[in-house]
DNA sequence: CATGAATGAGTGTTCATTCAT
DNA sequence: AATGAATGAACACTCATTCAT
């Protein structure tokens, strides 16, 4: 990890870093692709040519075309959970309101940074892949915590896990709607706070 | 043969009869295709076959591919929309709880009479056509109505747009996660139950 | 021939008169196709639409695709012919250069009464089928018959079919450049007039 | 490997070359198709397997079929233009009897050499296209030239581009009609001196 | 004879992947 | 490692033709 900095000679360090940077630029490529040209013009020979490799590189990186969505969907899973996880420890000491304010707004943030891509994203990889999954299971995960963190405040002796679902899935379902079905009438930050007051009347109940 | 013109009734309608069955044939197809080999074996050929037509008489019926997935989603939308308005009819003087309850149910048998269908389909079409947001419309409609009639019961004064669409995005995603996200531990009723109570506490906070 | 419509009851002379008119339309549909449409439109379902019959009679009348081009093409040179002959016969008396100026404007004015169908049909038509090679003979019989009655008048003895050869040459390419490629400063008058000054100048060489 | 680069003369043309073989390959499988098995045979896929290149091979050089025959008329009329420009240059200052028997060879020996070839190609490509007129254009210029820098020799003030408008259609109709429609009874060699002789005639009137 | 739904062989074309250089 | 020309299986779609009604 940090480690191989360190080493000595700092000779494999650039290649790894070659590396890197080269399968940034794919993972760019694909998301630029996507945005500029639409689904369609997602080719593996046309990856390579935006990305400025040849399609033989790109073979080096990635074992297959899916392997390359998968690989942008972990990048982007990782930096939500990343914006997640700062939300959750920035705000370990505050009140449960502004926590969950927190959770919706890194999770809406992430949402409108890209819309395009997330949206497109979805639609190239079966919608019960494994990042899905994922992604669902960390989110659980970090209600989870928020939720035990407060079990007095909230004066709840209900299955912890069943109240993490439903507020899981209310986070992600309208920071979505949020962004792309709101509804004329309801603006942005109108969604954001009715989103927070949505959850915290369903887990006070 | 000059008779044939003057026998009874439907003469012109089994030609039209005949479409329909075709049409029909051909969308049945999709949907065994599509569970039986996945979304890779669907190819216009392919869906022929098991139809049991000619790849010909296919593009008589739909001009291209995609117009085949299109009418298989409003078709299932159709199904979806039915039971809702059934549900809200059948319920129009109950209680709350009750009409709420009858929501859920139309919205989780739905997507568990045909999970796979459901899932794969929305893998086929991109995430923001028209068949998408016509049924967020569609929803969300539903629930205004539901709630404007019971505004009196709910003491509320909120704005009933804002109100409608977090209902609607917390049954669609709530049903879709009962189904396909449950976590361990939370059975399909527990899910049914609890999406019920979320919602209510909401539009009653 | 004539004598079908002569007699007695006139039973088979409507059938018959219907046929030619389908005939007739069908003809005329793909020459309307090919105009408006190109030729990449000229498919036998949608010229049977266009000809307001339906695709089974089409191939009651004709045998194959084929066929029909087959008679469009007879049809479009006995116009022409038709006009040749007139010419010929019109001009028995007067002097050679009347008769050629005759002939000329013959095969021009076909030419220009529906040059693009002219110019579709021999795309349409491998360039030495049996109609081409017909129509290159017709025209030199015209000439030679035109030549032969005045051999006197010009004074010659060479082979008349050697100079038949030129000048059915001479006026079918020409009446075509005319049409065609007349370049910038020449008019279609002036052409007309240096093609019968041509064919003059080499008949009486 | 390295020593591969530091190779003498052209070690980047053979790329280059490799292309042109490849195009040339297909350029001849076409013709080899067209005179084997008749238009009908000429397939891409087809195309490619005579060429002895995959179908993926094909489509890297040409965009679409229709561009594979634009290709080869382009291919065709060039070497027809070259003998043509040959002999212009070599008869510069022979007298126009001579001048023109050179053109006119040269105009019915490339017709010669691969008549089905000119033949079928007539029948792929629109009557009008660009090549079409191109040559047209061409050959009118020959003649201009050959006619301007004989002016004096032919004692004429008529207007230069009437004359080789004539000339040049004369010169392509009878050589094309030499080589396909002669008639049982004129020679090759007749028809070529009863072209000349025809051109000379009308020029000299 | 007319109809037009049905047929299916065959077409042009794409694109993920390989491999010689 | 990097390159990119070459590959070819597979696809969506067309259209001349047939035949049951």
């Amino acid at each position: 990890m940090g480690s191989t900095a360190r080493l000595g000679s700092g000779r494999r360090t650039p290649k790894q870093k070659r590396s890197r940077q080269t399968v940034q630029a794919i993972l760019d490529a694909v998301v630029r692709l996507l945005k500029r040209e639409g689904a369609g013009a997602v080719t593996t020979n046309r990856i390579a040519e935006v990305a400025g490799v040849s399609i033989g590189s790109l073979y080096q990186y990635f074992p297959d075309k899916q392997a390359i969505f998968s690989a942008l969907h972990e990048r982007h899973i990782q930096e939500i959970d990343q914006s997640m996880q700062t939300a959750l420890v920035d705000h370990a000491s505050s009140a449960l309101p502004d926590l969950l304010r927190a959770i919706v707004d890194a999770m809406i943030d992430a949402h409108a940074r890209d819309p395009e891509l997330h949206a497109l994203l979805s639609a190239q990889t079966p919608p019960h892949a494994e990042w899905t999954r994922h992604f669902a299971v960390r989110l659980h995960g970090v209600f989870r915590l928020a939720i035990a963190a407060r079990a007095r405040e909230l004066k709840t002796r209900r299955n912890p896990d069943k109240l993490a679902f439903v507020a899981a899935h209310m986070v992600e379902s309208l920071s979505h709607g949020a962004m792309f079905r709101r509804p004329p009438g309801l603006s942005l930050a109108g969604a954001r706070a009715e989103t927070v007051r949505a959850i915290l009347a369903y887990l006070r109940a």
